[in-house]
DNA sequence: GATTGATTTGGACAATTGTCCTAATTGTGG
DNA sequence: CCACAATTAGGACAATTGTCCAAATCAATC
């Protein structure tokens, strides 16, 4: 077994406390606490706080990619592998009622900090939109699958945000089989 | 003319500081700068920054209110009024995607302190959701009534989250017209 | 015009922030 | 065992934070 390399630590530590406690209100103290090492050492590897975020996104956008390429060797058909994204509602519930959507809360936060790193965040967005829209399209969606793909999006994020602010599990399942009921709708519509 | 009270101007501003660049990192300095006010004179008014949260809550609540008022006075069919929620996507798409929903991202970002206030900011959503609720009541939905409610404001704040990231105008003009067509299959099915 | 209360000022305060540096400690190859 | 590089520790630093206070100024009343 690989020993997990310090950085990695500090990378892995940084992104649970961005997400649970929001960027702006993580100190590199509270990172370095949680490693286990001290602020010298956290310095060793990172010279500025935006060094830090640029490192989380990274990380972020490589276990996206593969949780998406997971879904689409798991998943033989397209509507099961739409499906499986519409269900993290589901499988994420609990720390999305107790701290929302990684990614959206992330982009919200540095859309008003007006941070470099924004649109870096954003592709993490991106990298979901343009696999749902391939999913659509391996459907039979053609001209439609990129408006599906944001409107699939759009609507799980609504629901992630409300789930936040009411923590309301029941509301969750609720909309997962309304989203889950449109997406079949959509297909039927394709084969008519 | 009432002249404003320098205790209002306090509010307002710091509401609109809150708003554009998040509560934790807007500072007692850059509220007092923005209202031209000593700090000093800024303690005199409120003790800690908890204090003028809960002020700024209070007139985004005492605001909300007057705006789903005047929606009730101005527009007689309740089909309107519920359009009139959906087009405020349309109405504030400048700001949404700067800032995104004031609610929202105020909501999102008390969750992740864990502060105390995080419930009265969702009383919020809470007008929101009524109203929406006491408005498909009157269109003749008795059980779906909060249901349909909550769907309306999880469709819009999603709406308002992927504005925010993509910054695509199109995109949210698409989005309001699907919501408003939903809206009046959910109103055809009630006469059926 | 004097008195009194409301308002405003500027700065003190301890704590925390991100950043940076030097010295000590490791581990590795010769 | 030694030398050298990689790593770690601990603290210094200037700036900023929320909080708090004493003194000055204002406005209204008698």
């Amino acid at each position: 077994m690989a020993a997990v390399s310090t950085r990695d630590q500090i990378v892995e530590i940084a992104d649970d406390l961005f997400y649970r406690g929001g960027f702006e209100a993580t100190s590199f103290a509270d990172i370095a606490a949680g490693v286990g090492i001290s602020r010298g050492n956290f310095y060793y590897y990172f010279k500025t706080k935006d060094e830090i975020l640029d490192a989380v996104i990274d990380r972020r956008i490589a276990r996206t990619r593969g949780m998406l390429d997971g879904w689409e060797t798991e998943a033989p058909e397209p509507r099961e592998r739409i499906v499986a994204f519409i269900e993290l509602l589901i499988a994420n519930r609990a720390p999305i009622m107790a701290y929302g959507c990684p990614v959206g809360t992330l982009c919200a936060e540095l859309a008003k900090l007006d941070h470099v790193h924004q649109e870096r965040a954003a592709d993490i967005f991106g990298l979901f939109a343009h696999w749902l829209e391939k999913q659509f399209r391996a459907l039979g969606a053609e001209e439609a699958a990129r408006e599906w793909a944001l409107h699939v999006l759009a609507w799980s994020q609504g629901v992630a945000s409300l789930a936040t602010v009411f923590k309301d599990e029941a509301f969750i399942r609720r909309e997962v089989a309304d989203i889950t009921g449109w997406l079949d709708r959509q297909i039927v519509s394709l084969s008519q």
